[in-house]
RNA sequence: GGGCGCGUAGCUCAAUGGUAGAGCAGCGGCCUUUUAAGCCGUUGGUUCAGAGUUCGAUCCUCUGCGCGCUCACCA
């Protein structure tokens, strides 16, 4: 029960709500009736002033508790609410003795409060409601981690600040409510997926919802949750990608399709991976690789721009320029810009065994040729990417869904971009040859026979869709975690996810 | 899963093989324009949990739990 644990602090609380209610004050009342928030309280005694009037009256505010400077005949306090905060200035004159007394003994800082009075700028020039009344909204019996703000030539110093990783993102609750730069992070995010959604639907993009509980997985590499159906008796995965539905939806003729939901991944956790994440998937018919690159910088550097007013990010103490349009390298490339290896040289995957042996570069023998390339871009190319780069063509056998470049068959059209050396995103030219699709399943299903975690199912019902005919298509899939980690400078996945998955506790 | 580090009051942090302390918050006072308000006084601890070593452990050792970093994994 909550009581049991309370510290005597928390005690303390109890007791102050429970002589409120003995005294037939309801300390959880039902309704508030706040006629302005904060923000507009100060806006609104601005343009007063600007009239030439020093007091708006009539004004009821509400909010929580941030501080209280309790001065005996006076009493200042400052309540924040979704707005902002805004100065409360409490004075016996105005209050009687009783009221004046019943705010010092009742009230504590995280508890809502509502008061009436008239807007005026106290002496130091502070835009400021006189009390006339004021009453419990709720009563917080827990306290809040104590901080306070200094303002020191008008940059705002914050004391005692919570910072604990642990507390912040198991109580979220607590660290918004006490740190107001956590909030903002979250209105960035909410912002970045409205831009997203915002530019795909001007182009004619259809917003769709596909199934999350899937009875074979597939669309990317990588352990899945599963579930059971009771009633049904059927095993059920949750999702790892959308792919393979949204382009039985390309096959169904609906030609620019977009989805923004939670993939599930079983798999390690890291300042890049949560076992569930948000996902942008988008296709587009008729277009290839090409077209998805251009729409991943016109998309990625909007939302920068919507949400900073430039292109510029500052990120793990550099600066990232997101001006469009960002250079194409390709695997090749780049393999011989930072790594002086030509892959054309090594054609088998021997010669490539060798080559990384020779560099004490650590791999998985049996490989397929195409895994050996990735663990050398790994290696040499993705930690140099700080600048947005589309890293192009990719091998074959690590990309079973997209289409051979031509006259290259082990090389297919598929890119990767890489912002501030975090893979932010992933696209191709989508294969649609059925029965090529078919293939490259049971290679895939060949190359991981020894390795139960990793295999990948068939889907004979996909390789059907594109036997209907698929039209040449772009897809491509954007992590949104790891843009707006990215966009909003933190180092880690779980600032910019409200409830970061963390290990199981005994509560 | 491996390695390294951390876990002390509600929050931010000290300290020591001899039984734990500060600021903030809390509690009691003083104070009629303060803003990290100030001043005086004061409460508050299973030092993450358990076991071991020791006359004595918050400190040393081991195990567990949690968090962080990192490696592995992650077409």
């Amino acid at each position: 029960m909550l009581l049991d644990d309370f510290s005597e602090l928390e005690k303390t609380r109890h007791e102050k709500m429970l002589r409120l209610r003995a005294e037939g004050t309801e300390p959880y009342p039902t309704r508030s009736s706040k006629n302005m928030s904060n923000a507009e309280a100060i806006k609104a005694f601005e343009a007063a002033e600007a009239k030439g009037e020093s007091e708006v009256p009539d004004v009821v505010l509400a909010g929580r508790i941030r501080a209280i400077r309790d001065m005996g005949k006076l009493c200042f306090a400052h309540i924040e609410d979704g707005s902002g905060k805004i100065q409360l200035f409490l004075r016996v004159n105005e209050l009687g003795e009783e009221k004046m007394a019943g705010f010092i003994r009742d009230f504590d800082i995280s508890d809502f409060i509502e008061a009436s009075g008239s807007l005026t700028r106290t002496r130091r020039g502070e835009i400021t409601l006189m009390v006339h009344d004021f009453s419990m909204l709720a009563k917080a019996l827990l306290p809040l981690p104590a901080d306070k703000d200094q303002v020191i030539d008008g940059e705002t110093v914050r004391h005692s600040v919570l910072t604990d990783p642990e507390t912040r993102y198991r109580q979220r609750y607590v660290d918004l409510a006490v740190n107001p730069e956590v909030r903002e992070i979250f209105k960035a995010r909410a912002k970045v997926v409205s831009t997203v959604r915002e530019y795909l639907d001007e182009r004619g993009y259809l917003e769709v919802e596909t199934p999350i509980l899937q009875p074979i997985y597939g669309g990317a590499a990588a352990k899945p949750f599963t579930t059971y159906h009771n009633q049904l008796h059927q095993e059920l995965f949750l999702r790892i990608s959308f792919e393979l539905y949204l382009k039985r939806l390309i096959v169904g003729g609906l030609d620019r399709v977009y989805e923004i939901g939670r993939d599930f991944r079983n798999e390690g956790v890291s300042f890049k991976h949560n076992p569930e994440f948000t996902q942008l998937e988008l296709y587009e018919a008729y277009t290839d690789y090409h077209g998805m690159m251009r729409i991943a910088e016109e998309m990625i550097s909007k939302a920068a721009f919507k949400l900073n007013g430039h292109y510029k990010i500052q990120y793990d103490g550099q600066e990232i320029d997101l001006t469009p349009p960002w250079p194409r390298l390709s695997i090749r490339q780049g393999l011989i810009d930072f790594a002086g290896i030509d892959i054309i040289d090594y054609p088998t995957i021997e010669s490539l065994e060798t080559l990384l042996k020779e560099r004490e570069i650590p791999f998985r023998p049996g490989s397929p040729r195409g895994k050996l390339i990735g663990i050398l871009m790994e290696t040499y190319i993705e930690p140099r990417l700080i600048q947005p780069t589309f890293l192009c063509d990719y091998p074959r056998d690590i990309s079973p869904l997209a289409k051979n470049v031509p006259g290259d068959p082990s090389t297919v059209e598929r890119f990767e971009i890489f912002i501030g050396g975090v893979e932010m995103g992933n696209a191709f030219t989508e294969l649609n040859d059925p029965l090529e699709q078919e293939k490259r399943f049971m290679e895939m299903a060949k190359a991981y026979a020894a390795d139960d975690e990793e295999q990948h199912p068939m889907d004979h019902d996909f390789v059907r869709s594109l036997a209907y005919g698929m039209p040449p298509t772009g897809g491509m899939g954007i992590g949104i975690d790891r843009l707006v980690m990215m966009l909003t400078g933190k180092n880690t996945l779980r600032e910019v996810i409200l409830f970061p998955h963390l290990r199981k506790i005994e509560d």
